[in-house]
DNA sequence: TCGGTAAGCTGACGGCATGACAGGACAAGT
DNA sequence: ACTTGTCCTGTCATGCCGTCAGCTTACCGA
């Protein structure tokens, strides 16, 4: 599907090469959660990987090149969040617990991967369409999954008919990314870790079912 | 209180010296909206004000220091979103307004100031404390006045006592204030602005009472 | 009117990151 | 050993950063 690696310059990278290429990724990664992506130069990330910035820019254009490069592969991870909403039924103690299992679920995965979804969410929020198609992809699992649940709902008159389940579905899902994204911030502010995560289920649970869970 | 605007070195601004610098911000505050803030560059900044890079200087230790600036103009007048929520009854008929009023205020106030508060957020997100600071300014305010009226509610019985109001409100401007960042995106992605301002006031409404609204 | 003083601005400079290239090192096959 | 193609780095021109000395401009009191 992909094809091979590829240099800037077109050669195929061999085993080695490769070597390189996915070492220079690991310390950009490893950057990014240290330091403000402003202030990521290629030279540290080089000199990090005890290499120079000649062998970064055979593999990536740039810095931005390099982290698209990352964030799409944690895209494909996190491709197994669907698992988190698929199958799932939303009546009675069934549907909180999924409601707890899609805000775990979700608060875990943006904790695992917080550096880069914050550089996707800038990228996003400032018109670039390549990383906007990125944050889509990791998003539009779980939404499109949300929002079949919710017309399944309406189609057996089990909620309101006139609420948009993609709407609904997608400030869910913002709602989900934004808290994670921001969840030491919940931390230092005086919102433990532990009221928080009943408390985001409850309005998940609200929102697809219009009802207050039965626990 | 704040006492006189001063340069870098020390020397108080005068009337000449100030409009300089909010030449600068002002432009700053242009190239944040055009261009990716990873590429904002103090030389671009003095070029578009007509002036030169050493100006930039006298008035601004860097581009982060002056960004904090435009940041602290619009917490200021972030301070108005209080009056969407404070004073407001979420009972009934006018329960269903306060939420969509809520919703209209908050979202316009981020188109308003969408640049600035990417950056924010950003700065935020990676853990410096001063955006972090100034990011609570603006949505503290509505977070406490929200929390405020969800324990009302709970004092007078209407409301269940064993969710946090502070978890819940924070939750709630959070999902806000995502929704709001990523409006563009919303709608690229086919949902309209017109059906999104409605589920979100129902989400609003649900977090807020529990209840669905009688509209 | 005339200095005196402080504000305001800029040219110039060392330092560093960028990005391109050519050439050397290295591994693998013949 | 020789060839071929991959892989890495030294080097260089370019451009931005951040600072300083020094020049110009505005204000003010005598």
């Amino acid at each position: 599907m992909t094809g091979q690696v590829r240099t800037v310059d077109g050669r195929v990278a061999g085993r080695r090469g490769q070597a390189t290429r996915q070492k220079l990724l690991d310390c950009l990664s490893e950057m990014l959660s240290t330091s403000p992506y402003r202030d990521v130069k290629v030279i540290d990330v080089a000199r990090k990987a005890g290499t120079s910035p000649a062998t970064f820019y055979q593999y990536f254009p740039d810095v931005e090149g390099a982290v698209l490069e990352i964030a799409e592969q944690m895209a494909a991870e996190g491709a197994q969040l669907t698992a988190l909403v698929e199958g799932r039924s939303w009546a009675g103690k069934s549907g909180w617990q999924a409601a707890e299992e899609l805000v775990d679920g979700f608060l875990d995965f943006w904790r695992r991967n917080d550096a880069i979804l914050r550089v996707v969410d800038l990228g996003a929020a400032e018109g670039d369409k390549r990383f906007y198609k990125i944050r889509m992809k990791i998003l539009n699992s779980v939404t499109n999954s949300l929002s079949a649940s919710m017309q399944e709902l309406q189609a057996k008159g089990r909620l309101d008919k006139d609420l948009s389940p993609a709407a609904m579905a997608g400030s869910i899902v913002a709602m989900l990314a934004a808290v994670a994204s921001h969840q030491k911030g919940f931390q230092t502010w005086g919102v433990k870790q532990a009221e928080l995560k009943p408390n985001l289920a409850l309005l998940v649970h609200l929102g697809m079912t219009g009802k207050k869970p039965s626990k």
